[in-house]
RNA sequence: GGCCCGUUGGUCAAGUGGUUAAGACACCGCCCUUUCACGGCGGUAACAUGGGUUCGAGUCCCGUACGGGUCACCA
């Protein structure tokens, strides 16, 4: 063990009087929804305090890394705009931040927490079936009473082992955490968990102990599935000797009432919302109202843009319990979000989307998009609405019917045949001229407008359901093949 | 199973002893309208349950049920 000026210094180098929280993931597999809306709280909690985002690496497990996964994480961060102050790539005052470059360090101080009494070594071989049944007593644990000398021997001579924590068997242990309040366990309930394993390596229960307290990390957000495992943090802290952070755990997001999100069910990543045309912003926003909301003044607020959310989020406001993903409600938050884009700035993010159905050049793509940035809700549904530009679909002549238009089939051949000719005589071709040569055919004939658009529209796309109405239409058809199409129409009837 | 946590409409949720129990999504109806959307108006729908405490309980306490988490040399 290094001698004491050495941990001095890593005192030493421990930023203080500001607020710090980290996103630590492992890099084992995608970012879905939970891990997100984790680091979002993370950094919200950072900068709504004017204190410091962290990023750090937790890859001590050797076989579940996953290749890529660690450029997943920063394509993510990056994209949704969630960025840190130190990490791997950017360095920092308490570098490295990658937990197996710090390895040497999970050492030193499991030996510390020896010195201290409040680990020990464990020489036992223990079966998976031991271990796996729960059937382990730790009290029988030999090596727990094992004397130092003896220990300190047998780990000289080579003999493998790994490091426990010594919980002690009586009394009981009282954590405080920011969503839960004050949680009290029996100490006997808690087992001498493994510190360090016999790779050498940290447990992660062990590692983000270090770690946290290292780095000067003032509250430490992660999962709920951690809050039974909180006592023996706490333990560490004191055995150590070290202040104890704020805990934030944050119930998990569900796909449904018993299971949480997971890629084994299929349920979307970060990414897979994306591809499936969402936006970043919607995603950020509905994530977070996932298990926060705000109150007082502001509880009756659902849009809020990223820096909103730093002015106004609080620990108090996140939920106790797990929340339902709803995509039907992350939807809506879409099209909120896409209705309040500039018409250019949909018109961009929507081309490749009209482009993929619209093949004619002929057709502008920003005027289609003025038509859709109403009724869109994800970007997907873009293509399957503009089928009938490139080519007319094969519809039925019933389609002209419509009760509440007042339309029917002997009544748009009057129209398609008179507007056809109007058409042809019209000096422009704009919505304008062509909604009024349709408003004044109708009102020649004493009829609603109805019954001369409705036709129009039903000939020109061949659809019921359009994007935009006839006049809309017809403008972006052009008219050749606008007139090429109501004469199609006219032969059905 | 032990230990810990949770439970307000289908979903997200406000509510911190006295409210006609907000709001949003979804759903339904009406209006607007050349379709669909958008927008406007309105509607259906909730405090898991049983005991306490209290003048008064969604709010506090206990039990029950249901749900979740955890009990790895995984994180």
């Amino acid at each position: 063990m290094k001698d004491m000026s050495w941990f001095k210094e890593m005192e030493d180098k421990i930023p203080h009087g500001e607020v710090r929280t980290r996103f630590a993931p492992s890099p084992t597999g995608y970012m879905h929804v939970g891990n997100l809306r984790t680091a979002l709280y993370t950094y919200l909690i950072a900068r709504h305090a004017g204190g410091k985002f962290i990023l750090r690496i937790e890859d001590t497990d050797q076989v579940r890394q996953v290749e890529g996964a660690v450029e997943v994480i920063y394509k993510t961060m990056d994209q949704c705009h969630l960025e840190h102050d130190e990490g791997p790539d950017v360095g920092g005052p308490v570098a490295p931040y990658i937990q197996t470059e710090r390895r040497p360090y999970y050492k030193e101080y499991a030996e510390l927490l020896m010195e201290r009494g409040h680990a020990y070594r464990c020489f036992c071989e223990k079966t998976e079936s031991e271990e796996d049944s729960g059937d382990f007593d730790r009290g029988d644990d030999p090596c727990r009473s094992m004397s130092r000398e003896e220990s300190d021997r047998r780990a000289a001579a080579g003999e493998p082992y790994v490091i426990r924590q010594l919980i002690p068997h009586e009394g009981s242990t009282t954590f405080h955490d920011e969503i839960f309040g004050d949680i009290t366990v029996e100490n006997s309930t808690l087992d001498d968990q493994v510190l360090l394993k016999r790779d050498g390596l940290p447990t992660y229960n062990f590692a983000n102990v270090i770690d946290d307290h290292l780095m000067g990390i003032t509250h430490v957000v992660r999962g709920s599935e951690y809050l039974s495992s909180a006592p023996k943090y706490n333990l560490l802290y004191e055995g150590f000797g070290w202040e104890i952070p704020k805990y934030v755990h944050c119930s998990p997001v569900m796909r449904d009432a018993h299971n949480k999100m997971s890629k084994r069910h299929g349920d979307p990543s970060y990414e897979d919302l994306i591809a499936q045309g969402f936006l970043t912003d919607a995603v950020i926003n509905y994530v977070t109202l996932l298990g926060w909301s705000p109150r007082g003044e502001q509880a009756e607020q659902e849009i809020f843009s990223l820096k909103e959310l730093i002015d106004c989020f609080d620990i108090g406001g996140i939920s106790k319990s797990p929340a339902i993903f709803d995509i039907e409600k992350l939807k809506y938050f879409n099209s909120e979000y896409i209705r309040a884009m500039s018409p250019e700035a949909f018109a961009k993010i929507a081309e490749p989307y009209i482009r993929s159905a619209v093949k004619n050049p002929a057709y502008d793509a920003a005027a289609i998009a003025a038509l859709l940035q109403q009724r869109t809700e994800v970007l997907t549904d873009i293509p399957e609405k503009l089928d009938f530009f490139d080519s007319l679909p094969d519809y039925d002549k019933e389609l002209f019917i419509h009760k509440k238009s007042k339309s029917g089939l002997e009544s748009s051949k009057q129209a398609l045949e008179l507007m056809l000719q109007r058409f042809e005589a019209l000096e422009s071709w704009d919505d304008e001229s062509i909604m009024n040569a349709m408003l004044a055919l109708a009102q020649e004939l004493g009829v609603k407008n109805s019954v001369v658009m409705w036709p129009v529209r039903i000939a020109a796309a061949g659809k019921a359901v359009t994007p935009g109405g006839a006049v809309e239409i017809c403008r972006i058809l052009g008219r050749e093949e606008t007139l090429r199409r109501l004469k199609l129409g006219l032969e059905k009837l």
